[in-house]
DNA sequence: TATTGTTATACTCTATAACTATA
DNA sequence: TATAGTTATAGAGTATAACAATA
């Protein structure tokens, strides 16, 4: 096959998946941010944040938010001096290592975290809500595919 | 049913499913947006509004373009003074209204959004390899559920 | 009056790189 | 030297609102 056609329209269908997969991320993201403003005053990042100290009851090293998150660590520090500022999370000395902290919710940060994530929940749903159970499984299940593939470390060549 | 409870964790699937979505997009998004600054020294509105331009040879409207990108009317206008000033697009007075404008790509644009494009459709198949074309087929067709729902006007209350 | 598009502005988010302190 | 985190900076991206010209 010629090599410059390798991939080149032969899967259209990819392209127009992507299209679409942006589209509805748009979509739904659009509407969070702005219900996340209107309603709390506050933003999709501040949001992410503290729903992974949520997860999180001893909080997470700086670097730990920073991958996960997927943003870099200069990010990090100026959403969390924010949040720090309000009192909804604190620094926490990581004992052995004076140059690490960890970050995690106040109790305060917490009940207005719950708070969010209850209607945060319903906009989601109301979101998805044009699929019954056993599809939001199954795109949930694809969209796993798509995750670990791009997720795992590329090895392009042969072993 | 208590109303308070109504949606709250009865579907946590969808929650899941949305940060999942949202965690995919990034992940293709990021990797679309360092290839285009590092290949074509350009960005992702730029490209999109573009590829909005490829598919209409006779151009469109501002308040078109606004509306298919998602993005409000400023944001148009300064994507395109960028794109005229380099050649890549023009602007074609409406005949019969002359508020109105068509923006639409020039030959040099065209040429180059189709370089762009190959290359584009060439990340794009990359990501989404993992799956197969049948699952392709599924997660497009669920998608635009989402889709469709999202953008159907919303009727909350009886008719 | 309503619509099309532009201008001006402000703010959030982001990456990069230089920096400090500690390991 | 390497790592954890901060600071400083510049630019992308966005929404809002006031504005001009035309319908």
């Amino acid at each position: 096959m010629d090599i410059e056609a390798r991939a080149h329209s032969e899967h259209p269908e990819a392209l127009r998946l992507w299209l679409r997969m942006l589209t509805c991320s748009q979509l739904v993201e659009k509407q969070v941010r702005t219900q996340l403003r209107e309603r709390f005053d506050t933003t999709l990042p501040r949001f992410d944040l503290m729903a992974q100290l949520e997860r999180a009851p001893d909080g997470l090293k700086m670097n730990e938010l920073s991958r996960r998150m997927m943003v870099t660590g200069g990010n990090v520090t100026g959403i969390t001096d924010q949040l720090v500022a309000e009192g909804l999370v604190e620094r926490i000395d990581v004992e052995g290592d004076r140059r690490a902290y960890r970050v995690r919710l106040t109790p305060k940060g917490r009940k207005l975290f719950n708070e969010m994530a209850r209607q945060h929940e319903d906009w989601i749903v109301d979101a998805f809500s044009g699929l019954n159970e056993k599809e939001i499984g199954t795109l949930y299940k694809l969209l796993g595919k798509v995750k670990d593939h791009a997720t795992q470390p590329r090895q392009e060549t042969a072993p």
